[in-house]
DNA sequence: CGACTGATTGACTGCCCTCAAATAGGGTGG
DNA sequence: CCACCCTATTTGAGGGCAGTCAATCAGTCG
């Protein structure tokens, strides 16, 4: 999650190109702000957006600034967080492609963004600026209405990253997140799920002791629930981890 | 919280009055549902609502259960909370008058409920149905815009409290839970700020033990920042309160 | 004056964070 | 191919915050 001051170096180099944004979506790209909408509809919405790139480090969102820009999510991978006021960053959730964010940007005048989005992985998001969006919205009630269903369950998911902090043990919290990234951002491989995560940045979002995280890790991976190696988790039995905890 | 049987007995004897909202709102009520509504336009939201009394320890709304109708907190007080694995609950926020919850029912199918909604002084809210809430919001769309801004004020106050319990102290908790208590459920006295709170409810809503609070309170009695006295706070210099803790 | 609910205080326990020091992986440049 | 470095990771020992239990005390209401 520290800043890498080179990407800050590139944003400027980062191709803004308009309209490529369809020719690049994955096939199968899926999000939940298209819900219900006809494909003439999305394609509408797509040409409306600009292509950015994306790197590791960059912050796309700035905790308490205006959010003047909506996003999408293309590919790549990053991460929503609020600092503490000890400056530490809080883990709230995973931004991985198909969300968006910068939606509070939909109201009449640009409001100060929840949390901050930080780039982890290079890849690409779609950009709306707050004039298009908001054009976009009026034109389409229901792309409106999605993004309130999007709010609805970043609330819900928030929701749930409190209870688990505030009544979980650090080891439940531990298998909790393992589970939810794999979903997330895992990626299935011969013998299990692959889940590329440093022990930090899994301490990080459990909310948890870095020893404390490979304390566990060690002892799980004794049990054979799973396998580490340097950055990587390879998750054999996500299963034993939900149920076999106290 | 704990639930009082006798108050659900009341519900069906509770009125239903239609169109009498308008009659017994405070004057100076306020609330973010109405921000930037015509006086006319707010009578007519008002004049679509049923008036529904509301007891102490009534579910308003039930987490998960599709949230069937729209509320606007008119007096009285309520919680919002979610309950954890063990059946714990787990404060979410204080519902008090002008806010507004159950909104997820703005969208095309009645959603799941994000949160319990319980309240826990005798009261009033106004009360739409889905159909009517429905209407209501696309005859005037800054209903549902500003339906949206309340959730993005959730989405943050949410955060804070995420935030709260992740990086702060017990005793850092129970100063902030008592300052921000004070604004919403606080009524000015002659020597301070009067909460009337139990200990117990402090202590649920801060994510402390009980005995950790009932200390603390003591602690903040000797040294003069509060009396307390049963089910009640005095607070005399809440500024002591955010400064003094390290 | 009981009965009940809320509050207090002390002692104990345990989870998990912190610090220190050592080990191992993986990439780089010679 | 090997030496080297930087970073990720491991493991042990120690300590503190705060939750839990038990018993007592106090306020309020009938």
């Amino acid at each position: 999650m520290a800043g890498a001051e080179k990407a800050l170096a590139r944003i400027n180099e980062a191709g803004l190109r308009r309209g490529a944004l369809a020719a690049v979506l994955p096939q199968g790209f899926k999000s939940g702000l298209f819900e219900g909408l006809t494909p003439s509809e999305i394609q509408a919405v797509l040409a409306a957006a600009r292509l950015r790139r994306i790197f590791p480090g960059e912050v796309l969102l700035h905790e308490g600034e205006p959010a003047t820009h909506s996003f999408l999510m293309v590919t790549g991978r990053a991460i929503a967080y609020r600092l503490t006021d000890e400056g530490d960053e809080c883990f709230l959730r995973w931004v991985v492609p198909g969300d968006t964010f910068g939606f509070t940007a939909l109201r009449r005048k640009p409001q100060p963004s929840v949390a901050t989005v930080e780039a982890l992985r290079k890849g690409s998001v779609g950009v709306w600026d707050w004039v298009c969006a908001l054009a976009l919205a009026s034109q389409l009630p229901k792309l409106r209405e999605n993004a309130y269903s999007v709010a609805a369950n970043y609330l819900g998911s928030l929701a749930d990253v409190l209870i688990a902090r505030a009544s979980q043990t650090a080891q439940q919290r531990l298998a909790r997140m393992l589970v939810e990234s794999s979903r997330q951002i895992g990626h299935a491989g011969r013998e299990g799920i692959e889940i590329d995560l440093t022990n930090e940045e899994l301490a990080a979002i459990a909310g948890v002791g870095l020893f404390t995280a490979s304390r566990q890790l060690s002892e799980w991976q004794r049990q054979g629930i799973l396998t580490k190696s340097r950055g990587r988790i390879l998750l054999r039995s996500p299963e034993r981890l939900i149920e076999d905890q106290p």
